[in-house]
DNA sequence: GTCTATAATACGATAGAC
DNA sequence: GTCTATCGTATTATAGAC
């Protein structure tokens, strides 16, 4: 036990963090469930947004790489695209949900405007050449879906909920052209359009 | 201008929230912004709470009174309620994307829980009755992504990214059993997985 | 209904001993 | 590498005048 301390503290931090938000979490809290004071927190972390930020490196790193290696090789294959940000939001989940959700975070630095790139640029790829505006919605529909899979199925194994996630995600693309849609089940003498709009 | 001064803060408390997130908002920012005093808030709203739960309200009302609406009367046609939930989401986007995304709003008082429940009963109504976990996830990609819509298309009109989206949520639901994809365009001859798994 | 003034508390951060 | 002690600054909230 020596130098690992840095790491016990970003283990607590993220803790902390997941449970309250960012910006209800204090480098008081952090340093008491450690059982050490706030100054030797400084000893390891130049000042708060320092910590906050190590705890986003990994994932903004692997973010990137994924998709510039994506953009360059596979960029033309949907499923390949969906496969990989399926495994890399999964792996990352703990971290999305407790610090890439938050407003606070987002605004700071230029987090927001790098993860809406990425974002874009993912869909981008899933929508295809020259999409148009329907092609373009089933690729948000279609990787915002996929996402949430990554966080709304804690309690599933994974191996069962990521081939459905990508099978799901990937019906979702399949429709070339616009057709009527035949009838679905289930469906009585409802209204065509009841909604009272905006 | 007598007593709409309640109002007013409630508009310049949620511009303000939009911009920079929850915690970041002091009520000095709020009240600088109107142009009167801090204490002046403590005339209409109890405290920091009681204001910030009056931005929720109309939101959090209108979610109970549409989710108990549909499972009375609507919730065995998902058209209806997809249609319904795009409606909601679009019309209360702003108090979405700023507070209820929030990690920190969603910690205070049952929020969070309250949300993912309606979530879940609208994922339940789409998904049908006793779906399987593929019928689920399907479910959970259709709402969710339908969900991204009402955001990320900030820049088109909502008469043309409303249809769409329904129909890409509806679509993704559209798969009644389970079959082998036949092959997809542009998929190349890449490895069917070569993704580095978790 | 809004003000001035202030209390009570928490925060991030630093100085300097050990 | 961790401590005690403290600075400066923000915050929410209240008391009481007008």
């Amino acid at each position: 036990m020596a130098k690992d301390t840095k790491a016990r503290i970003q283990t607590a931090a993220l803790e902390l963090i997941a449970r309250q938000g960012v910006q209800r979490t204090s480098l008081r809290q952090i340093a008491d469930q450690l059982g050490i004071t706030k100054p030797a927190l400084y000893y390891h972390f130049a000042s708060r947004d320092d910590l906050v930020r190590s705890l986003l490196q990994p994932l903004l790193d692997e973010c990137e790489t994924m998709i510039i290696e994506l953009e360059r090789s596979g960029g033309d294959d949907p499923r390949r695209v969906l496969e990989e940000c399926f495994d890399l939001l999964y792996r990352h989940r703990n971290v999305i949900n407790s610090l890439v959700r938050d407003p606070t975070t987002l605004s700071e630095l230029d987090l927001g405007n790098r993860l809406i790139n990425w974002r874009l640029r993912v869909i981008a790829m899933v929508a295809g050449p020259r999409p148009s505006l329907a092609a373009r919605v089933r690729a948000v529909v279609a990787v915002g879906g996929l996402a949430d899979c990554t966080v709304l199925f804690d309690d599933h194994p994974v191996e069962k909920v990521r081939p459905a996630a990508l099978e799901a995600a990937l019906a979702t693309l399949d429709r070339p052209e616009p057709v009527r849609r035949p009838a679905r089940r289930r469906a009585p003498t409802s209204p065509r359009s009841s909604s009272r709009s905006r």
